[in-house]
DNA sequence: CAGACATATGCTCCGATAGGAATATATCGC
DNA sequence: GCGATATATTCCTATCGGAGCATATGTCTG
Protein backbone atom coordinates (compact mmCIF):
# COMPACT_ATOMS: atom_id res chain seq x y z
CA UNK A 1 0.00 0.00 0.00
CA UNK A 2 1.38 3.42 -0.93
CA UNK A 3 2.67 5.70 2.07
CA UNK A 4 -0.06 8.46 2.85
CA UNK A 5 2.96 10.24 2.34
CA UNK A 6 2.93 10.13 -1.61
CA UNK A 7 -1.14 9.64 -0.59
CA UNK A 8 -1.21 13.33 0.26
CA UNK A 9 0.98 14.73 -1.71
CA UNK A 10 -1.54 15.69 -4.37
CA UNK A 11 -3.27 18.81 -3.55
CA UNK A 12 -6.72 18.08 -4.96
CA UNK A 13 -6.56 14.92 -2.34
CA UNK A 14 -5.36 17.42 0.51
CA UNK A 15 -8.36 19.32 -0.50
CA UNK A 16 -10.46 15.68 -0.66
CA UNK A 17 -9.20 15.10 2.73
CA UNK A 18 -9.88 18.36 4.26
CA UNK A 19 -13.60 18.63 3.07
CA UNK A 20 -14.34 15.47 4.56
CA UNK A 21 -12.51 16.30 8.20
CA UNK A 22 -15.58 18.00 8.69
CA UNK A 23 -18.34 16.30 7.27
CA UNK A 24 -18.92 13.21 5.09
CA UNK A 25 -19.56 14.28 1.31
CA UNK A 26 -21.31 12.93 -1.85
CA UNK A 27 -18.66 12.38 -5.18
CA UNK A 28 -20.92 15.26 -6.11
CA UNK A 29 -20.81 17.39 -3.70
CA UNK A 30 -16.64 17.10 -3.90
CA UNK A 31 -16.97 17.63 -7.30
CA UNK A 32 -18.96 21.26 -6.51
CA UNK A 33 -16.91 22.28 -3.58
CA UNK A 34 -13.66 21.55 -6.00
CA UNK A 35 -14.48 22.30 -9.34
CA UNK A 36 -12.79 19.46 -10.34
CA UNK A 37 -14.60 17.01 -13.27
CA UNK A 38 -16.47 14.24 -11.61
CA UNK A 39 -13.64 11.43 -13.18
CA UNK A 40 -10.87 12.85 -11.77
CA UNK A 41 -12.62 13.45 -8.37
CA UNK A 42 -13.58 9.49 -8.47
CA UNK A 43 -10.07 8.69 -9.47
CA UNK A 44 -8.71 10.48 -6.39
CA UNK A 45 -11.45 9.00 -3.79
CA UNK A 46 -10.32 5.52 -5.42
CA UNK A 47 -6.75 6.09 -4.22
CA UNK A 48 -7.47 7.23 -0.91
CA UNK A 49 -9.75 4.58 -0.63
CA UNK A 50 -7.26 1.96 -1.74
CA UNK A 51 -4.52 3.75 0.46
CA UNK A 52 -7.38 3.71 3.55
CA UNK A 53 -7.76 6.93 3.81
CA UNK A 54 -11.44 7.21 3.38
CA UNK A 55 -13.84 5.00 3.53
CA UNK A 56 -17.89 5.25 1.57
CA UNK A 57 -21.21 4.09 1.98
CA UNK A 58 -24.07 3.56 -0.26
CA UNK A 59 -26.72 6.19 -0.18
CA UNK A 60 -29.35 5.67 -2.59
CA UNK A 61 -27.57 6.25 -5.90
CA UNK A 62 -25.08 8.51 -4.06
CA UNK A 63 -22.11 7.29 -2.36
CA UNK A 64 -21.16 9.08 0.93
CA UNK A 65 -17.37 9.18 1.83
CA UNK A 66 -15.86 9.93 4.98
CA UNK A 67 -12.44 10.35 6.97
CA UNK A 68 -10.17 7.18 8.04
CA UNK A 69 -7.98 9.23 9.72
CA UNK A 70 -5.25 6.19 10.75
CA UNK A 71 -2.94 6.38 8.04
CA UNK A 72 -2.30 10.30 8.89
CA UNK A 73 -0.87 9.24 11.72
CA UNK A 74 2.25 8.21 10.26
CA UNK A 75 2.84 11.66 9.03
CA UNK A 76 2.12 13.16 12.44
CA UNK A 77 4.32 10.71 13.91
CA UNK A 78 7.10 11.19 11.60
CA UNK A 79 6.37 15.05 12.03
CA UNK A 80 7.29 14.79 15.54
CA UNK A 81 10.81 15.11 15.78
CA UNK A 82 10.60 19.02 14.15
CA UNK A 83 8.45 20.18 16.34
CA UNK A 84 10.94 21.22 18.99
CA UNK A 85 12.45 23.32 16.10
CA UNK A 86 9.44 25.48 15.49
CA UNK A 87 8.25 25.25 19.24
CA UNK A 88 11.77 27.56 19.82
CA UNK A 89 10.83 29.61 16.78
CA UNK A 90 7.63 30.63 17.72
CA UNK A 91 9.14 31.78 21.04
CA UNK A 92 11.83 33.55 19.76
CA UNK A 93 9.53 35.12 17.44
CA UNK A 94 7.27 36.44 20.53
CA UNK A 95 10.19 37.57 22.44
CA UNK A 96 11.00 39.53 19.46
CA UNK A 97 7.52 40.74 19.38
CA UNK A 98 7.43 41.64 22.49
CA UNK A 99 11.15 44.07 22.51
CA UNK A 100 9.34 45.67 19.86
CA UNK A 101 5.70 46.88 21.02
CA UNK A 102 5.89 46.19 24.63
CA UNK A 103 2.91 43.88 26.27
CA UNK A 104 0.71 47.14 26.96
CA UNK A 105 -2.68 47.58 28.71
CA UNK A 106 -4.18 44.47 28.54
CA UNK A 107 -7.33 45.40 25.97
CA UNK A 108 -8.50 42.86 23.40
CA UNK A 109 -7.04 43.25 19.56
CA UNK A 110 -8.75 45.38 17.30
CA UNK A 111 -10.14 44.59 14.41
CA UNK A 112 -8.39 44.66 11.15
CA UNK B 1 9.13 26.85 -5.05
CA UNK B 2 7.96 23.15 -4.57
CA UNK B 3 5.30 21.96 -1.79
CA UNK B 4 6.50 20.78 1.52
CA UNK B 5 3.97 18.14 0.88
CA UNK B 6 5.77 16.98 -2.42
CA UNK B 7 9.22 16.87 -1.17
CA UNK B 8 8.47 14.92 1.55
CA UNK B 9 6.76 12.63 -0.37
CA UNK B 10 10.08 10.49 -1.56
CA UNK B 11 11.46 8.13 1.61
CA UNK B 12 15.04 8.95 0.57
CA UNK B 13 14.20 12.88 1.29
CA UNK B 14 12.46 12.00 4.74
CA UNK B 15 15.27 10.04 5.96
CA UNK B 16 17.36 13.02 5.32
CA UNK B 17 15.38 15.41 7.39
CA UNK B 18 15.16 13.02 9.87
CA UNK B 19 18.97 12.23 9.90
CA UNK B 20 19.30 16.33 10.26
CA UNK B 21 16.49 16.57 12.65
CA UNK B 22 18.87 15.71 15.23
CA UNK B 23 22.32 17.28 14.20
CA UNK B 24 24.42 19.06 11.23
CA UNK B 25 25.48 16.56 8.68
CA UNK B 26 28.00 16.43 5.76
CA UNK B 27 27.12 15.21 2.29
CA UNK B 28 28.98 11.99 3.04
CA UNK B 29 27.72 11.20 6.19
CA UNK B 30 24.24 11.04 5.07
CA UNK B 31 25.81 8.92 2.15
CA UNK B 32 26.97 6.50 4.86
CA UNK B 33 23.82 6.80 7.04
CA UNK B 34 21.47 5.67 4.04
CA UNK B 35 23.60 3.39 1.67
CA UNK B 36 22.74 5.82 -0.88
CA UNK B 37 25.36 6.61 -3.84
CA UNK B 38 26.32 10.07 -3.52
CA UNK B 39 25.06 11.66 -6.31
CA UNK B 40 22.04 10.90 -5.52
CA UNK B 41 22.33 12.42 -1.80
CA UNK B 42 23.40 15.24 -3.49
CA UNK B 43 20.33 15.73 -5.85
CA UNK B 44 18.01 14.96 -2.90
CA UNK B 45 19.39 17.67 -0.84
CA UNK B 46 19.58 20.28 -3.89
CA UNK B 47 15.52 19.92 -3.86
CA UNK B 48 15.76 19.91 -0.30
CA UNK B 49 17.64 23.20 -0.09
CA UNK B 50 15.43 24.37 -3.02
CA UNK B 51 12.50 24.10 -1.01
CA UNK B 52 13.98 25.60 1.63
CA UNK B 53 14.04 22.67 3.75
CA UNK B 54 17.71 22.52 4.91
CA UNK B 55 20.79 24.99 4.60
CA UNK B 56 24.33 24.53 4.18
CA UNK B 57 27.47 25.82 5.19
CA UNK B 58 30.82 25.37 4.07
CA UNK B 59 33.58 23.51 6.45
CA UNK B 60 36.79 22.89 4.81
CA UNK B 61 36.43 20.43 1.77
CA UNK B 62 33.08 19.38 2.80
CA UNK B 63 29.67 21.04 3.24
CA UNK B 64 27.34 20.29 6.74
CA UNK B 65 23.65 20.83 6.36
CA UNK B 66 21.06 21.86 8.65
CA UNK B 67 17.31 21.36 9.08
CA UNK B 68 15.02 24.60 8.53
CA UNK B 69 11.76 23.77 9.72
CA UNK B 70 9.88 26.12 8.30
CA UNK B 71 8.37 25.18 5.28
CA UNK B 72 7.38 21.97 7.49
CA UNK B 73 4.53 24.02 9.13
CA UNK B 74 2.61 23.93 6.23
CA UNK B 75 2.55 20.37 6.71
CA UNK B 76 1.93 20.39 10.78
CA UNK B 77 -0.50 22.60 9.69
CA UNK B 78 -2.90 21.12 7.92
CA UNK B 79 -2.22 17.95 9.89
CA UNK B 80 -4.12 20.06 12.21
CA UNK B 81 -7.41 19.44 11.86
CA UNK B 82 -7.40 15.72 11.97
CA UNK B 83 -6.10 15.75 15.48
CA UNK B 84 -9.29 14.87 17.26
CA UNK B 85 -10.02 12.04 15.12
CA UNK B 86 -7.04 9.96 16.45
CA UNK B 87 -7.37 11.99 19.81
CA UNK B 88 -10.81 10.19 20.62
CA UNK B 89 -9.53 6.96 18.66
CA UNK B 90 -6.70 6.92 20.91
CA UNK B 91 -8.89 7.54 24.08
CA UNK B 92 -11.15 4.97 23.17
CA UNK B 93 -8.51 2.57 22.79
CA UNK B 94 -7.10 2.99 26.10
CA UNK B 95 -10.69 2.84 27.55
CA UNK B 96 -10.81 -0.54 25.90
CA UNK B 97 -7.55 -1.70 26.89
CA UNK B 98 -8.65 -0.53 30.67
CA UNK B 99 -11.63 -2.75 30.43
CA UNK B 100 -9.78 -5.61 29.02
CA UNK B 101 -7.14 -5.45 31.53
CA UNK B 102 -7.91 -2.95 34.55
CA UNK B 103 -5.21 -0.50 35.62
CA UNK B 104 -4.01 -2.80 38.61
CA UNK B 105 -1.26 -2.11 41.05
CA UNK B 106 1.39 0.78 39.32
CA UNK B 107 4.79 -1.18 38.63
CA UNK B 108 7.05 -1.02 35.55
CA UNK B 109 6.28 -2.98 32.39
CA UNK B 110 8.32 -6.37 32.58
CA UNK B 111 10.78 -6.72 29.83
CA UNK B 112 9.80 -9.17 26.36
C1' DC C 1 -39.04 -1.67 -19.31
C1' DA C 2 -36.96 3.36 -20.50
C1' DG C 3 -34.67 7.29 -19.30
C1' DA C 4 -32.39 10.20 -15.92
C1' DC C 5 -29.01 10.78 -12.56
C1' DA C 6 -24.74 9.45 -9.82
C1' DT C 7 -20.51 7.30 -9.87
C1' DA C 8 -16.73 4.36 -11.66
C1' DT C 9 -13.49 2.73 -15.10
C1' DG C 10 -10.63 2.50 -19.43
C1' DC C 11 -7.56 4.64 -22.47
C1' DT C 12 -4.14 7.79 -24.39
C1' DC C 13 -1.09 11.54 -23.97
C1' DC C 14 2.21 14.24 -21.70
C1' DG C 15 5.23 16.15 -18.13
C1' DA C 16 7.77 15.39 -14.08
C1' DT C 17 11.16 12.91 -11.74
C1' DA C 18 14.17 9.35 -9.75
C1' DG C 19 18.10 6.39 -10.88
C1' DG C 20 22.61 5.41 -12.83
C1' DA C 21 27.00 6.41 -14.81
C1' DA C 22 30.24 9.72 -16.13
C1' DT C 23 32.19 13.97 -15.41
C1' DA C 24 32.90 18.61 -13.54
C1' DT C 25 34.09 21.72 -9.60
C1' DA C 26 36.07 22.85 -5.25
C1' DT C 27 39.26 22.38 -1.45
C1' DC C 28 42.62 20.09 1.10
C1' DG C 29 47.75 18.51 2.01
C1' DC C 30 52.16 18.55 0.18
C1' DG D 1 51.64 23.27 -9.04
C1' DC D 2 49.83 17.85 -8.23
C1' DG D 3 47.08 14.21 -6.45
C1' DA D 4 43.47 13.03 -3.33
C1' DT D 5 39.12 13.75 -1.27
C1' DA D 6 34.36 15.80 -1.05
C1' DT D 7 30.55 17.41 -3.40
C1' DA D 8 27.83 19.04 -7.46
C1' DT D 9 26.14 18.74 -12.08
C1' DT D 10 24.95 16.81 -16.57
C1' DC D 11 22.96 13.50 -19.64
C1' DC D 12 20.16 9.67 -20.53
C1' DT D 13 16.48 6.52 -19.82
C1' DA D 14 12.52 4.38 -17.79
C1' DT D 15 8.70 4.97 -15.11
C1' DC D 16 4.71 6.94 -12.93
C1' DG D 17 0.84 9.60 -12.32
C1' DG D 18 -2.52 13.09 -13.51
C1' DA D 19 -5.51 15.36 -17.11
C1' DG D 20 -9.10 14.77 -20.40
C1' DC D 21 -12.54 12.44 -22.70
C1' DA D 22 -15.45 8.58 -23.73
C1' DT D 23 -17.89 5.00 -21.87
C1' DA D 24 -19.48 1.55 -18.52
C1' DT D 25 -22.00 0.39 -14.27
C1' DG D 26 -25.42 1.11 -10.95
C1' DT D 27 -29.70 2.93 -9.01
C1' DC D 28 -33.66 5.63 -8.89
C1' DT D 29 -38.52 7.06 -10.89
C1' DG D 30 -42.33 6.14 -13.46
Amino acid sequence: MESAFAIIAEPSRRAILSLLASAERSVGDLEQALRLPQPSVSKHLRVLREAGLVESRVDGQRRLYRIRPEPLMEVEAWLAPFRRYWSVQVDALERHLDRMNPPPPRRKAKKR
